[in-house]
DNA sequence: TATTGTTATACTCTATAACTATA
DNA sequence: TATAGTTATAGAGTATAACAATA
């Protein structure tokens, strides 16, 4: 009786990254962009400083995810009113539609849960995501833990 | 009250991500990389073939993959007794030792949880995580529903 | 002097396609 | 002819460091 849990998380995290981006729309969006058209959503026009400190990830990094959606035609640059220096980023009217429908999907979703689906894979599912949560608190837990006592 | 039940998502899965290569050891392994030890320590000696299937990606990728773990000393290729076409990979002296103590975090992490921890945390861990769970249960039925009645 | 965004450089993970050596 | 692993090529995501323009 092995726990075997680190394969499920392995598979569990897997399935959502794809899900982060596949399952919400039709369009290619990788799931790096989707975050990032999603802060952009929640913010509305900010700069890339704004969105590095969102998503956490370096400058440099924005500067390349804001290219592909810019060229993908789902955000724009556009000048800073006050400071020259700044790129405000905002959705375009592509942009605008794909999060507004995004939002409905993920709304949805969550109202109007296993529809079309059969009860034995319900089950099944629900054994092993009890298990992969049960892992999950203790990660959280640890990483928790581990940023408030140890100073490496 | 909107959910914003995506954005833990993203976190967790942030997370996640970062404790499957962090949390379990000292080195500096990457996920996939860990997750080829962990394969290889399941299964013994195979072949990249088989460790392409039980990875699901690329034979192409392992060949990365395997290049940096013999690199670093965690593997080590060798021939395969009756097929002169294949390899066998194999864990070395270090390999073994990371993943046995790997395996032994993983074991105490799952038999003794949360013990230094604030209990505020806790609280508000669950309750985050209590949300996060419930999507993930509607995304994962809603993933095996799609790939059960959809045929585009 | 500090900040914003860029170019330069580099590494990991991933993929497909073509090729070599063997079955 | 089919299979195992490689090289070739490519793209996404990530990082740090140096630099230009602007505050």
């Amino acid at each position: 009786m092995e726990p075997r849990v680190l394969d499920q998380l392995l598979a569990v995290t897997a399935l959502l990254q794809q899900d982060l981006s596949r399952f919400f729309e039709g369009t290619q969006l990788t799931p790096a962009r989707t975050h990032l058209l999603w802060e952009l959503h929640r913010l509305g026009s900010v700069t890339q400083q704004a969105l590095a400190v969102a998503l956490q990830v370096s400058p440099r990094n924005i500067t390349g995810l804001v290219d592909g959606l810019e060229a993908s035609g789902h955000v724009a640059r556009g000048e800073h009113p006050t400071d020259r220096r700044a790129t405000l980023v905002s959705l375009t009217g592509l942009g605008e539609r794909t999060m507004v429908k995004m939002a409905e999907d993920h709304r949805k979703l969550s109202t109007d849960p296993v529809s079309d689906l059969e009860p034995g894979d319900v089950d099944h599912m629900e054994r092993n995501l009890d298990a992969v949560m049960q892992r999950l608190r203790l990660l959280v837990a640890a990483d928790h833990s581990a940023s408030g006592s140890e100073e490496s």
